[in-house]
DNA sequence: CGTATGAGTTCGATGACCGAACCTGGATCG
DNA sequence: CGATCCAGGTTCGGTCATCGAACTCATACG
């Protein structure tokens, strides 16, 4: 959805989705969030074409939710990483997320407390705790049930249980 | 962005997204909380094409977020309501507002616990009464900041504090 | 009867999205 | 040293979504 602008909507909303309502977009979120940092991780992951992916980060990086930094391995390539802004979009990403689990087919990942192993409520709340964790204090696993799954090496990685924003490694 | 599948996506992401991530739609759905119900008031309100509505409008029908019935008063006419599942879109709504009122220009309505008149925090619980109220139980006021802002129907209307989901008369 | 209004549908133009091909610059291989 | 490889893009032509304006059709209003 380019097209991207809703210029007469007075509304924190409009702003948001103008950020993050474009096609693609909140799916580069979650995968930064899952500790991808790679445009070719990225590509490989999400099956998006090479102009919308460049197209979008640019886009992210301009709107301050992604930063982009040489990657000290490899002159000449980048790594994306999420701002301190971009992280705070951990709640409406667990939102959305717990959303489609319970509206739609249910299985993708678990999320739970790092700290005591309790899956968190569809606030993102541990009840045992009595905390909303951050995504630093956040375990993903893929729930088992499903077969099916994508392969690339990104998904690969994905099959262990991992915390978030955690950096992943493809090499 | 109709496009609107991402069928290789293993992901309850995914799968939200198809339901309420093309351009317009959460806007509707965030009016559909106002108490928007009619046609005419959504289009006046969002300036978008009227084929645009019409689109989503039954994507929104099929997906079971809204539910379309007869207007009672009028042969011929529709009212448009969420349904259960739609209103489950609360958290997702109040999340992405915070965002865009915390990392945007941030003003916009305010959110309160109808009971207590707290101001709801970010993950949309009252830290008062330490509840999380669903929409029936919040009240939506404009901030008072600002001027410039639309001037139809349903924006006259929505310059009264209002209690989500309370049906919208501009009659 | 004539006009207005709500709720759409149809239509041509614009612009976003798509996949494939191409480009560039550093790293690796023989 | 030259050939190849790969990450990270950009360019390109075709397709599909979106746009605003015009049109339809049924009811309500005077």
């Amino acid at each position: 959805m380019l097209g991207n602008r809703y210029q007469d909507q007075d509304c924190a909303l409009a702003r948001a989705l103008e950020v993050i309502g474009e096609r693609w977009t909140l799916l580069i979120v979650r995968d930064a969030f899952y500790g991808v940092r790679r445009f070719n991780d990225l590509q490989a992951h999400l099956d998006v074409p090479k102009a919308v992916l460049s197209d979008r980060l640019s886009g992210l990086v301009e709107d301050g939710v992604l930063e982009r930094r040489p990657d000290p391995e490899h002159r000449g390539r980048h790594l994306y990483e999420l701002t301190a802004a971009g992280r705070d979009l951990w709640p409406v990403l667990h939102a959305l997320l717990s959303w489609g689990a319970r509206h739609g087919s249910s299985n993708s990942r678990a999320f739970t407390h790092a700290a005591c192993g309790t899956p968190l409520d569809d606030a993102g709340h541990c009840t045992d705790c009595d905390v909303t964790p951050g995504p630093h204090d956040v375990l993903s696993a893929p729930r088992p049930g499903r077969g099916r799954l994508r392969d690339d090496p990104v998904a690969r990685v994905l099959r262990a249980p991992r915390r978030l924003l955690e950096p992943l490694e493809t090499s």
